[in-house]
DNA sequence: ATTTTTCATTTGTCAGACATTTAAATGTCT
DNA sequence: AGACATTTAAATGTCTGACAAATGAAAAAT
């Protein structure tokens, strides 16, 4: 078994391991790609295919013109965040993850933040929820609506923790499960419920009532177990 | 301001998006790069680097030869598990996060799974933290086998909720933050508070006893943070 | 001193060639 | 007919050389 990798991925490991040891801060500028083919004894190509799987990771950014050049990338917390989803998405379309798997872990990193939400949400945060809680009460909405309102509640909650590192955490599960669950249990769930949950849930955070908070996730977290639980029925005696 | 992405990477952003809506599912292959090249009305090169991004985001992989080409990959946790670990060791390192975030981060990530680990671990996963906490008693232990010995048991512990979703979530938290923070604290922690934390941990684990095990890993973050602090004012006075 | 022009540098793209790998097709021998 | 060796076609991997486009800095003009 030969496990020869190419050489623009032998390269780009070459740099990243570069950047992820320190070795290259932030901003530095990488020499030109044809120093590098030279430093590397490879064509101009391949350097450059070796750049735009960097690229890709966001580690470097390239830049035309006379001071041009790729130049180390600071990883910024939404760039992060933005892949984090992507890659929770994908992971989850393309594996046979069973609804109450991707139900529990959802719930039990959501509880984690709330009793840190309970004791720090901001105003900002009470507010953005009950706004979206208003949203969702109205009639008319529609089924991706009713969605991305939902996963912005439950971003609201999580961001109250006022961590970034715990928001960055939890983009996967707020992002990516959350917009699952509700595909599979839309037709089931019943709208008026959720808002009553969604409801006490901002009123025991405005109350800073942390148990309070975990204990109506823990009813949501039920909730949309038995729904799912239900759908998973329903296809099973219709077919 | 012109916002022009680069070819390759349009090409690279439409494949992609052919990917994840699900319109190429997992394992079919792409039109070889000539067609590609075809299709787009671009160069080969182009074709490539676009593929090349794809192929650092684990997204396609590519096989030489006759019936080669490039496939849809699936997206297997060990994949997104290690993207996690590089993206969140990134984020640590480049951003100015300080200790008490990512420490109270990590923690609160990890006192989420321990219900479910007290209630499911199997002996499998209480085996191994069992070595893991011999190896750590161990007098000659480099602090950097200390510190992924370290990793290793509270992996055993997340692994032991038996959620493989929980298990990705955590990856960056237990990973990435852990050895940052091991890093940081390794001059002043007492190894002999932590084994005897971590015999308590697994002692409880063992039992089932969930309270107990939330209640321990309250103690090591709380003794873990009151390390960081110690450092920090160490390192205040002296410079 | 300010504006304009020129220019060198660097990335982005293209075209064509050859090397390498791989499996299938073909040929050959028993 | 079956087993083995050889050839071949298709695909990716790599290299070379060229030109386009952007861009900041130096040079020139005003």
């Amino acid at each position: 078994m030969k496990n020869a990798p190419d050489l623009s991925a032998q390269i780009a490991k070459s740099i990243r391991d570069a950047i992820v040891s320190g070795d290259l801060p932030v901003d530095e500028r990488l020499p030109s790609e044809a120093e590098l083919s030279e430093q590397f004894n490879v064509s101009r190509s391949t350097v450059r295919e070796a750049l735009k799987r960097l690229a890709a990771q966001s580690l470097i950014r390239t830049q035309r013109g006379a001071t041009g050049g790729a130049f180390v990338n600071r990883l910024t917390f939404e760039d992060a965040y933005g892949q984090q989803i992507t890659t929770s998405a994908l992971l989850l379309s393309m594996n046979t993850v069973d609804f109450d798997t991707a139900c529990e872990a959802r719930f039990a990193l959501e509880r984690a933040c709330a009793p840190l939400s309970a004791a720090r949400r901001s105003a900002d945060h009470l507010a953005t929820m009950r706004a979206e809680i208003t949203r969702q009460a109205q009639p008319g909405l529609s089924d991706e609506s009713f969605c991305a309102s939902d996963v912005a509640f439950h971003r609201a909650l999580v961001d109250g923790a006022g961590n970034p590192v715990l928001s960055y955490q939890l983009a996967g599960a707020v992002e990516a499960i959350e917009p699952l669950m509700n595909m599979i249990t839309f037709t089931a769930r019943s709208r008026t419920h959720i808002v009553g949950l969604h409801t006490a849930i901002a009123d025991a955070l405005e109350a800073q009532n942390a148990s309070d908070v975990d204990a109506l996730l823990a009813d949501l977290a039920t909730y949309t177990a038995q729904l799912g639980r239900s759908v998973a029925d329903a296809k099973k005696t219709s077919s």
